[in-house]
RNA sequence: GGGCGCGUAGCUCAACUGGCAGAGCAAUGGACUCUUAAUCCAUAGGUUGAAGGUUCGAUUCCUUCCGCGCUCACCA
């Protein structure tokens, strides 16, 4: 994938280094920097910042001034510094105010570079620095300095845009004294801009040999060390944009997440689907459509209880019945229990709703879907997770939760859905399982009914035998197990439901929708006497969905995807906290 | 919530059985105009996550707390 977001192609170098905005200062070019800056020969683009509109000053004041270290140490400065970071801070602001000095803001504005590091790679490519002489440019680049090699009269900075990166050469005799004053108050990690042409060093690299060469912004903190770079995930995490900017690879998983979201809703808005936004705040009758604990807050005007939403499904069914034959929202969802690999309080699914067609109809759609984001994302249908390639090339699989949960129990699907010696076949499973924890979940469902029994005993023994190589659709769920889903019209035992699993993660949920209001009213009543028996995840009875429900919803398929999990698969993230800029964490101390 | 593990300089890591808290990078001062973790010389940098306890002596052992990771339960 090309990891630039800009120009396909390079913009031909342009006569001018940088672009101005309205207002700033126009660049000086040939011999028009600020007095006494240097030799006029040669190419000699000039990059500089001024305060507003005033013009250059000041060419040859100190550039280091003394007696700022008393400045320095009465800045605010967080209570958690050691003593070797506050050193290295008011160093830094040492050398902010030797930029001021030298009339470069070390927060200046309005200056913006013309052509991103993935340029001039797409402009040489591995040609040799005789074939680049040809056509050398100028070109001007900006971003954030990753390294210095510094020689005295000379240094090499690895600078970092959003495209990639460059090394710039900054040469006292090629910048002149004024810009290379500027450079003697870089730190790395410091935003900076250069301009000049571009050539390719002895050693082969591709090089911006600055002519002209400013500092944008002043870091004050120090970046963690340029070999090892952050390693622990907990800064990682608190600290992201420090990780964007020192981990190899974090950008490149953002930027597959975006292109993830962005291609589901090209996909959809193709097939005519139409993208709506529901409300995430919902009343307390209304936080249903998943079995899961909302967050709970409070409007102050209204004085009114809600919850934070735990799906989307029941809002997005009720514009179906509206007419909104097609409808899909992506969108963020909040469940209030545990973290782990997998889970997030917070996650972002997506769901999309299809009148007038079935489950049947989008597992089809579902295998085009995956294909075409594996494609897109990955540039293959083969993704490799965790070391496991899997490849999503239709169709998948189709594997009966039914079968094969009656079969690991020895018994027929129809003497288990009966409850034929299930409760002593499940004694025996029970009894032969070595993990505690498994058998510890088989013993609780002995309580429960056959159907729910039949998908414990999925879940227990044929979940982990699902394919690896390739996605599969688990099939042929009972009915007790899916409050909202569409009974089977040829086995009314069971419902029109399936679930996508890749890399033993249930990334897909889906099924033909129920639309008998009386039905639903009475799964609604059933749910209320779960929540009264003490189950805290079961949905409220949402009166005004059965309403909608009584003037009619077409026959219906819906389905929800896991767009955090799927971020997981298509990036090769091991944790869900790796796809999730800003993951919950406990407030420190 | 349970179990296991981790927390030492800005970053990455050492410190034997309880015995002077150390190194590399970064930083600071100096040399160096083709480097790739540049090199060389010198200097400085510590509330060992926090609070207690045991001990002549605690980074090390014990207790509690805070944070993170893995895992189990719940869940997508």
């Amino acid at each position: 994938m090309n990891p630039s977001a800009g120009p396909s192609s390079p913009r031909p170098p342009a006569p001018m280094s940088c672009r101005r905005r309205a207002g700033g200062t126009s660049l000086s070019g040939e011999g028009r920097g600020p007095p006494g800056a240097g030799s006029g020969r040669g190419l000699h683009l000039r990059v500089f910042r001024v305060d507003g509109d005033r013009a250059p000053r000041i060419a040859c004041a100190s550039p280091f001034p003394r007696g700022n270290r008393e400045m320095a140490d009465q800045t605010p400065l967080s209570d958690d510094l050691g003593a070797t970071e506050r050193e290295i801070i008011a160093h830094r602001l040492e050398k902010a105010a030797g930029l001021r000095a030298l009339g470069v803001n070390p927060y200046g504005n309005g200056l913006s570079p013309t052509h991103l590091a993935a340029d001039l790679v797409a402009r040489y490519g591995d040609l040799p620095a005789a074939q680049i002489a040809e056509d050398p440019g100028p070109w001007s680049v900006a971003g954030r300095v990753l390294a210095v090699r510094d020689f005295g009269k000379a240094a090499f900075l690895k600078l970092q845009d959003r495209s990639g990166q460059i090394q710039v050469w900054v040469k006292k005799d090629r910048v002149g004294e004024r810009d290379f004053a500027v450079y003697k108050l870089l730190d790395v990690g410091d935003i900076v801009a250069a301009t000049g042409p571009a050539t390719r060093t002895r050693t082969g690299e591709l090089t911006v040999e600055a002519a002209g060469f400013t500092i944008l912004t002043k870091a004050t903190r120090p970046l963690p060390e340029k070999w090892h770079g952050l390693t622990d995930v907990e800064q990682r995490y608190r600290q992201r944009y420090v990780d964007l900017v020192v981990t190899p690879g974090v950008r490149e998983v953002f930027v597959k997440r975006a292109r993830i979201v962005s291609t589901i809703r090209r996909f959809l808005d193709e097939r005519g689907y139409l993208e709506v936004e529901t409300p995430t705040l919902h009343k307390p009758e209304e936080a249903g459509g998943a079995a899961a604990r909302p967050f709970e807050t409070h409007h102050n005007a209204l004085d009114l209880e809600l919850k934070l939403r735990i799906a989307t499904e029941l809002h997005l069914k009720r514009l179906v019945v509206g007419g909104l034959d097609r409808v899909y929202e992506i969108g963020r969802i909040w469940r209030n229990e545990g973290i782990d690999r997998r889970h997030n309080p917070e996650f972002t699914t997506i769901e999309f709703y299809q009148a007038y067609a079935t489950h049947q109809d989008l597992m089809t759609l579902t295998e085009q879907l995956f294909h075409e984001l594996a494609v897109q994302v990955t540039g293959a249908p083969v993704i490799t997770f965790q070391g496991q390639a899997i490849d999503l090339t239709p169709p998948y699989p189709r594997v009966s939760m039914l079968a094969e949960g009656a079969r690991a129990l020895g018994l027929s699907p129809e003497d288990a859905l009966a409850g034929r010696g299930l409760a002593e076949a499940l004694a025996r499973a029970a009894a032969r399982e070595q993990d505690g924890a498994d058998a510890w979940k088989l013993e609780q469902a002995a309580r429960r009914s056959p159907g729910e029994i039949v998908a414990a005993a999925f879940e227990v023994f044929c979940e982990r035998q699902l394919p690896k190589d390739r996605p599969a659709f688990v099939v042929d769920f009972p009915l007790e197990t899916s409050p909202l889903s569409r009974r089977r019209d040829a086995d009314p035992r069971l419902v029109d439901r399936f679930e996508l699993f890749v890399a033993g993660m249930e990334v897909a949920n889906a099924f033909s929708e129920l639309n008998d209001p009386a039905d639903q009213r009475a799964r609604f009543e059933a749910q209320l006497k779960a929540k009264a028996a003490g189950d805290d995840e079961a949905m409220p009875f949402d009166e005004d969905f059965v309403r909608a429900l009584e003037h009619g919803m077409p026959p219906t398929a819906g389905e929800g995807i896991g767009v955090d999990r799927l971020a997981m698969l298509l990036t090769d993230s091991p944790s869900i906290r790796d796809v999730i800029l800003f993951p919950l964490l406990k407030t420190r101390e």
